[in-house]
DNA sequence: CGTTATCTTGACCGTCGTCAAACAGGGTGG
DNA sequence: CCACCCTGTTTGACGACGGTCAAGATAACG
């Protein structure tokens, strides 16, 4: 259980990592770097997210998961894990069950970035967003605080900082959300939906329906 | 053990499917469609490929899967598969262990996708290809038989039919590769791989090293 | 052979990237 | 309390990579 600082790094690229590393609050996220230069953002960890199923049983990390804010880990030994799975095979079941989710989201988000312009790429991953912590408990009302900052979320929908803050205002402009710093609000959650083409059915949230997408706003 | 004509569907995004199929021989491709109507090609299976662990942990799928080719696909019941998993631990690690490649797989497209010209992203899908067909010995010497279309091609990089066409073009006259019709040949097999930025470390390929990454030219 | 899918090519255009500068906030230290 | 950063946000002017539209060429196939 250890507390450590935003930008601090959990897994690097081509580590051989020992431990799986579980975020207790929170926030971090996956990355690339391509050898041009370019960086991409793959998945964001929310608390509550195991972030090292991958490395707990690949050899070596094709990817670097660093810390967006300051957190709390908790750290599991890779061989006690593993001779978890072996042991318990409904631990083995919930570890698939979380890897296959987390790949449906990265499939989403391949169509998110391959075949979505700009403006819905990013109403996109602000939905996503605001039903995966809505699903955790961890947004309040029709808001929650955006912990990325605006270049971040250009690497996490292969844009450019540049276009995502026009873009965040066209969509300001338009009465879909509004912000104040890095609070985004969703001012029409119905209509925004739209604009990302976003149905939830991909997260695989158990509970069956959405008591409701969101608290407010929708009725 | 049946056999299925090109185009015909294995699963479809909304099915709450009862089988989990594998694939004997011939080619698939995993693919979502947007609201707008646009496709995204999300992963493409080989021969060998387990191609529904995702529908047989998760209750509806959130993708469809279409034959490319005709094949020949085995078919394992929903249940069978997960009383196995329960009972044989070995089995489980097996079914984390080729998701976590998948999901490694899904990772690296994210970026192809997201933050790769063109140019990068043609190279680096024919370089993908080209590694997981030798890996499971169904590529012969230096070339392939490329199972797609441009078109699915186009699909598959976020890019339109008419932009593959000309960058496999562009590819052709750098000396990288030469192709007839869909038989695509590795003219320079290193500098394809520069171009496209690739490495194989994301496909997790046992056995360490490749004993060559192509047979032939890159001596 | 005709019919259809796929590939190829050209002309034009738009979304988004690039470059660059100005403008907050939010710490820090004098 | 007020310079002074430093990081992040905001704006503008301009350019390019890739998209769109459309026509023609080339296979595959019955």
């Amino acid at each position: 259980m250890r507390k450590l600082d935003a930008g601090a790094y959990l897994v690097r690229e081509g580590d051989v990592p020992t431990h799986c590393a579980v975020l207790i609050n929170g926030f971090a996220y996956r990355q690339k770097v391509t050898g041009e230069g370019a960086r991409q953002i793959i998945a964001v960890c929310i608390p509550g997210d195991a972030i090292d199923f991958q490395n707990m049983f690949l050899d070596v990390s094709d990817h670097s998961v660093q810390l967006l804010t300051r957190s709390t880990v908790a750290e599991i030994p890779r061989d006690a894990l593993q001779q978890l799975v072996e042991a318990r095979p409904a631990v083995g079941v919930a570890v698939i069950h979380t890897t296959l989710v987390e790949a449906s989201i990265l499939r989403e988000w391949v169509v998110n970035v391959g075949r979505r312009d700009a403006r819905a790429r990013l109403a996109h991953i602000l939905c996503e967003f605001a039903v995966r912590l809505e699903s955790r408990g961890l947004a309040k009302g029709d808001a929650f605080e955006l912990p990325m900052t605006q270049e971040q979320l250009a690497d996490a929908t292969g844009l450019t900082p540049v276009h995502v803050n026009r873009v965040l205002k066209i969509l300001e402009a338009e009465g879909l959300i509004s912000r104040q710093r890095r609070n985004v609000q969703f001012v029409d959650w119905r209509a925004l939906q739209d604009v990302g083409d976003f149905s939830r059915r991909y997260l695989h949230i158990p509970g069956g329906e959405p008591v409701r997408a969101r608290p407010s706003a929708d009725a």
